[in-house]
DNA sequence: TTCATTTTGTGACTTTAGTCCTCGCCGGAT
DNA sequence: ATCCGGCGAGGACTAAAGTCACAAAATGAA
């Protein structure tokens, strides 16, 4: 699709997500004219920690991560963005270096604005702004959480924890009081909690065993009772 | 110090806050009008992790820091709140649990706003809103950080880059090239990093060992050179 | 100074997690 | 149908970190 068609979608998009909600139409329009669209395959890098600040994105539709990563290529995920969300704010917010690597987990399609543009557009939004502090307040404490299971917990009960945070968003609810989902593979949840592929194998197993969770092929069953667990 | 006395102190400090700044006289003395202040002594607990929103407290001096615990009294260091710094906010904000415990590090003295009220005073604060989107950005970017640092580096490497913080933010500029500071105890430095004592005792000492730092008894020398390995 | 705490250093051991490798399986592409 | 690559299981080993126990040193308050 080209550029026009892109942006006519994005005018369409901009009105169902939620951090956008009460901004006028106006508004909405003139951020939209300052976006560039475009699509992007699955594993596209857009951005490298530490690079200096430069474009904010938003997430017009597919889902990117946020990651850190060492010399050898081990890799720890800091979050995920889906539609409606932004990534490279923080950076354009204070001038800093970005916070994690950004990466494309799907086919993704994304609007591109100058930081300093997306800025200054956003000081003149006062509803957007109030948004924006409960959006980055929520990344706060997701990070927190992260911070909090990483020191303080093994890789097993960071699994579960994993597993269920997995469950609560995304499981549906089954006969006989369970929720049920299918699971990342081990590599996926290895990188979620920061382990490795043999580890998580060994350690879903264990999970499985102890009845806690019950697994038919990828598809996981989890008691709501056990699921209240995972909420702090 | 009386309540009078101390509100009047709190108007003196407000002014000195780089997260106030920006913000009209008027709405200072409307913002203090809604604060309790009081003093509370070293390792008081103010707020725990979990607890539904509440407070919002306002540092007026001395230092607070932001926990992570578990049931073995485990504990890991999120952040630490310095004077002109605010905590308990982020649930406030969006009315969920708090994100972490808050416990003095030393005597503090420190304003407590109803976290209702505090917010929507808040909202009539633009260019407090603009700071304050930069100081949670800031948060996240820390958080990340320690994420990052948790799950792909040892606890060596996580020490020497504790250590390394440190020298940024409080180190002294000495002859030849170095920065000094003073360092906290093994048991401080654990929690900051999620370790325990005899492992950062048995670390820290192969650090020093390994010409990276020199240390006089509790004070630490690095070299300038060595500092911006630290800085992303 | 003296004495009671804190703080530190260290050896010995246990536990946990990570690594390397092999092998079988399943699903999708050709 | 067949081939390939990602996925999953599991054995064997190594390395890293945590724990326990105790003694020595440093600190700071009276």
């Amino acid at each position: 699709m080209n550029q026009r068609g892109l942006l006519a979608d994005l005018n369409v998009a901009l009105r169902d997500f939620p951090l956008l909600e009460g901004v006028t139409e106006e508004a909405l329009g003139e951020l939209a004219s300052l976006a560039r669209c475009h699509d992007y395959p699955k594993n596209n890098i857009l951005l490298y920690q530490g690079d200096p600040a430069g474009s904010v994105y938003l997430v017009v539709s597919g889902l990117v991560k946020i990651t850190g990563t060492n010399e050898e290529g081990k890799e720890v995920i800091m979050t995920r963005v889906e539609a409606g969300g932004l990534f490279g704010l923080i950076a354009a917010l204070d001038g800093g270096a970005q916070p994690g690597n950004a990466v494309t987990v799907e086919p993704c399609r994304l609007a591109q604005f100058r930081g300093s543009e997306f800025v200054s557009w956003l000081k003149r939004q006062r509803s957007m702004q109030q948004q924006l502090l409960r959006e980055l307040g929520g990344r706060v404490r997701e990070a927190y959480q992260k911070i909090g299971e990483h020191a303080l917990m093994g890789v097993k009960e960071r699994l579960l924890y994993a597993l269920l945070d997995i469950a609560e968003r995304e499981g549906k609810h089954a006969p006989g009081g369970h929720v049920v989902f299918k699971r990342p593979t081990h590599q996926e949840l290895a990188y979620r909690i920061g382990s490795s592929r043999e580890v998580v194998s060994r350690l879903l197993k264990e999970l499985l065993d102890s009845d806690l969770l019950q697994a038919e092929g990828r598809v996981i069953r989890v008691s709501e009772a056990a699921l209240v667990l995972g909420e702090e």
